[in-house]
DNA sequence: TGCCAACCGGAGGCACCCCTCCGCTAATAT
DNA sequence: ATATTAGCGGAGGGGTGCCTCCGGTTGGCA
């Protein structure tokens, strides 16, 4: 699997290389605990680092975004070849399943994210090349409707992603639910 | 239909309930556009008023999520006897579709308010009471799945409201995969 | 080991926001 | 018409975040 690249570098000397690391650790956290604008001084702090090294490495927020987004995307995609030897619906809406739970954390970002950019655009592409197998197995297979897109399937799960509910119990069912009137059957 | 009321009175002298409606409005607007963490400043600024003005009317924030929360809600309990003499199926589908379109708006405040609060209890109280009777409506009629709760249906209906779609028209064929889980065809 | 470029971090200037306080204005009652 | 008083609005102090700039530090190579 091909990892995906951003615009910005990962820098070459070993310090340097664990400030990067741990700014991007400290900015997931940190975007998903408050929101897109959270302080980046804060993110400097937790990542124990000074403003300033910040700056350098991500000299806008956005570079930050994409950072931590893309780390994101390409946990996701690993997730699909592990469910690859499920049978067809099973593996389907086990990767939907865990998209969920990932998405949560990120959902705060991708509303922050220029949706122009090259990179969000070829982290879209990774994203629907790890689930449109899954999603197609099924078509194949006559479990899966066949008048709706991997598209509409994804947006309408990550819909549910940040929907406020009152267990984990419910989210699963309610997931289920919607994932009702996807299947044939 | 009774309406609800809220922590902070409407004033009695002519000038300041206009002032005081004309916060309303423009909180509604600027918490659609910028969340829940808008500039009160910028409020009063949109509202044409002193900043004093607005916190006299609405000492804290929560406060103003409150009012706009109710006014958002009152219209959206009327849209449900509106929908009374449609078919069981079409009468709820059709105020789901509703409560969407009005939820888009008012999803930041939803976050923001202070779950715990008493007005949103009434407030919860209120929707439910507007939904439910279609709900059931459509259950007694054998048109809707009788294993799953109203509940669930508004968390997963709400949850599709804050999904990035590409128009419209993709948001209206989502929602409807969405109900086809529901419906009992 | 010693050098030097790459890298560090935080002080500081600017902007914006929050919220209080109080002298002024004008709506309402008589 | 006048008095009463609810209501107005914005100045200002405190706080926080953004981003730049530069003197000091240190990893990596010879």
């Amino acid at each position: 699997m091909t990892e995906l690249s951003v615009g910005v570098r990962r820098p070459a000397r070993a310090d340097a290389r664990r400030n990067f690391d741990a700014l991007i650790a400290a900015a997931r956290v940190a975007f998903a605990e408050n929101g897109a604008d959270a302080s980046l001084e804060d993110i400097a702090r937790r990542a124990g680092v000074g403003i300033g090294t910040l700056y350098r490495n991500f000299p806008t927020r956005q570079d930050l975004f994409e950072a931590v987004y893309v780390s994101e995307i390409n946990e996701l995609a690993a997730v699909a070849s592990s469910v690859a030897e499920l049978p067809p619906w099973e593996a389907l809406s086990a990767w939907l399943s865990r998209f969920v739970s990932y998405a949560v954390t990120k959902r705060a970002i991708i509303d922050a994210l220029n949706r122009e950019s090259e990179m969000f655009a070829a982290c879209r592409k990774a994203m629907y090349a790890a689930g449109t197998p899954l999603f197609e197995r099924g078509q194949a297979a006559g479990v899966v409707r066949s008048d709706v897109s991997f598209d509409d399937v994804l947006r309408m799960v990550s819909g549910l992603t940040s929907a406020a509910f009152v267990d984990d119990a419910q989210r699963e069912r309610v997931l289920a639910l919607a994932l009702d009137g996807l299947r044939v059957s």
